[in-house]
RNA sequence: GCCCCUGUAGCUCAAUAGGAAGAGCAGCUCCCUUCUAAGGAGAAGGUUGGAGGUUCGAAUCCUCCCAGGGGCACCA
């Protein structure tokens, strides 16, 4: 029984008992919650206040075939300050731990994703220099997601868009070419320290060589291989896909044929050889040139071409966007063009989050690639945990802007939940380690039966059963609200839970200790650990 | 000027389609001869920036105001 069930089964009694009228306007606002206090109930629903208004005289008639059809699967349904709060019976406990003993971390996956393909792209930084702190919201938010989306069934594909064309790229090779002193220096070139170190190393490589392409090439590659990559292993990112812009423009027909598509439509105007399309007769604000005067294709352009491309050359069904506030109207416009082409909106599903600003003896820096202003990623590891760096993105809503210290940030990274987390685990880990070295061996696997029935009677794992079992329907609301930062607080419940359970009940005993706790703990410790590493954090063994 | 985001406990931040305001840290009271006290148990801390409005119900939606951030390029 999970939240989507109860929410099915209640639905049903109220299309069964009501007039059509009165069950869509109460479905309208029908809604059903994980109740955070225990104390409560498990589930509980707003239907009472709805009964109250659409149908008042069918309530009781409604309340008496909910207590009828769902008394298998709950305790106890009360009312409260009007709620209904449902409290699982041990049954339906019971089975979730006999289920979770006998599949471990399978327990946790299902199947809403029907195997779709979904594509998670994220940080996809422009390849001219190191990753800066801004970058790992996006890495954080996207990692996590993308996790969450393959328990839930979905075919993901994490990728990094790289930008490696266009008039950043053009910059980044200026800036290097200009500190080898073959160019004058410019207001606009990039003026971070890393273009000395790159310039160093390229020397000898393109001294021969006048392509600018060329040198573009090697310049970006450089970036990805030595700045951006060796950062994301670090931070514990991983993309199973790095995207090339430029390989966009491999095929000249595609071009041709999606700007036939737009001009087919009456929107695109040309203007001094620049192709622009014309958003404003679709309800824009703005129109957007996809073609500049001097033949170079635009940033939107490659977007729509990108885009194109996932939904249609490798059919992805959803694409998953995360992206910086800063292209707020962009995406705007981009989701029109892209209508215009058969992607519908709710295709593309974005989630922006707001920028990370310095802040030192309270002043406020913005941070700029341009002026070397910023804190790389590499800076933030060397002095903080990248496990600490992860909870602590995670722990935010992507919506607010962030003003990071980063004192305040060592001083909390040793206060941090992390710590908490961890020590879970190596609590568990630990009695694990003791009794082997008393002798005892650690089973693989228990009779998953016998165990839940002995464990359902004993009061102080009841909750933890409850946290655990309540994995399922968050995930599913994370996906559906895109927050993965809903699991921060899941997790520090879970390892509340545990540490609650660590001092209720002594494993550890003098003369003998029972081979149904090693299980159980073993179990624990397993499942705590892939909780963690669906925020991509490796478990540690002792603290 | 137009558009978007934010303002919640002393501090850092949560709060799933509007639904019973929560954590961590700091401070307070208890608990280490017993598996790691980086822990546990408990109390305290709030007119959710301000003023109106909609609603049975608003941190959440609407209007206005105050404060901060972002965007409005033939940049990405």
């Amino acid at each position: 029984m999970q939240l989507i069930d109860l929410e099915r089964k209640i639905k049903i009694i109220l299309r069964k008992n009501l007039k059509k009228t009165s069950w869509k306007n109460i479905e309208n606002k029908l809604q059903f919650f994980i109740v955070k206090n225990l104390d409560r109930g498990d589930y509980s629903t707003n239907l009472l206040f709805l009964l109250d208004k659409f149908a008042p005289n069918e309530k009781e008639i409604i309340l008496e075939k909910i207590n009828k059809k769902l008394k298998n699967h709950f305790k106890k349904i009360e009312i409260v300050n009007n709620y209904l709060n449902f409290h699982l019976s041990d049954y339906v406990l019971f089975k979730v731990l006999r289920n979770i003993f006998k599949k471990g971390e399978k327990h946790f996956y299902s199947y809403i994703g029907r195997k779709r393909k979904i594509i998670v792209e994220y940080v996809s930084a422009n390849p001219t220099g190191p990753l800066h702190i801004g970058n790992i919201r996006g890495a954080v938010l996207g990692d996590t997601l993308a996790n969450f989306l393959k328990i839930l069934g979905f075919r993901v594909t994490k990728e990094y868009y790289v930008n490696d064309r266009g008039t950043q790229v053009e910059i980044l090779v200026k800036s290097i070419l200009a500190n080898l002193g073959k160019i004058p220096e410019e207001e606009n070139f990039y003026k971070g320290d890393y273009i000395k170190e790159i310039a160093r190393d390229l020397k000898e490589k393109i001294e021969n060589i006048n392509d600018l392409k060329k040198i573009e090439e090697m310049a970006c590659n450089y970036v990805l291989e030595n700045y951006i990559k060796p950062s994301l292993k670090k931070l514990g990112t991983s993309f199973d896909n790095y995207f090339s812009e430029k390989s966009l423009y491999q095929d000249k027909n595609k071009l041709e044929k999606i700007i036939e598509l737009y001009k087919k439509m009456f929107l695109i105007e040309e203007k001094d050889g620049a192709l622009i399309l014309k958003l404003t007769k679709i309800g824009e604000i703005k129109d957007e040139f996809l073609i500049r005067a001097n033949g170079e294709p635009t940033y939107f352009f490659s977007d729509i071409l990108y885009h194109y491309n996932k939904f249609f050359e490798r059919k992805f069904k959803i694409g998953v966007n995360i992206l910086g506030a800063d292209h707020h109207d962009h995406i705007r416009r981009l989701k029109k063009a892209l209508e215009v082409l058969k992607i519908k909106e709710s295709q593309i599903k974005i989630i922006t989050y707001q920028h990370v600003h310095l802040k030192k003896e309270e002043k406020i820096l913005k941070m700029s690639k341009r002026k070397g202003v910023f804190v790389t990623i590499d800076d933030l590891l060397s002095v903080i945990n990248p496990g600490v760096v992860r909870i602590m993105f995670l722990s935010m809503t992507p919506e607010t802007t962030l003003n990071f210290d980063m004192e305040i940030a060592q001083k909390v990274s040793e206060e941090n939940p992390f710590w908490y987390l961890q020590y879970a685990y190596a609590r568990l880990n630990n009695i694990l380690k003791r009794a082997e070295e008393r002798g005892y061996k650690i089973p693989e696997k228990f009779d998953p039966q016998k165990l839940a029935k002995f464990y359902i009677k004993e009061e102080e794992i009841k909750n933890l059963i409850r946290i655990l079992h309540q994995f399922k329907d968050l995930s599913i609301i994370i996906y559906r609200e895109l927050k993965p930062n809903l699991y921060y607080d899941y997790l520090l419940n879970v390892a509340k839970e545990i540490h609650h359970f660590y001092e209720k009940r002594r494993i550890i005993q003098e003369e003998k200790i029972d081979r149904r706790d090693l299980f159980l703990v073993k179990t624990l410790r397993d499942v705590l650990g892939f909780f963690l590493k669906i925020v991509n954090i490796e478990p540690m063994e002792k603290i």
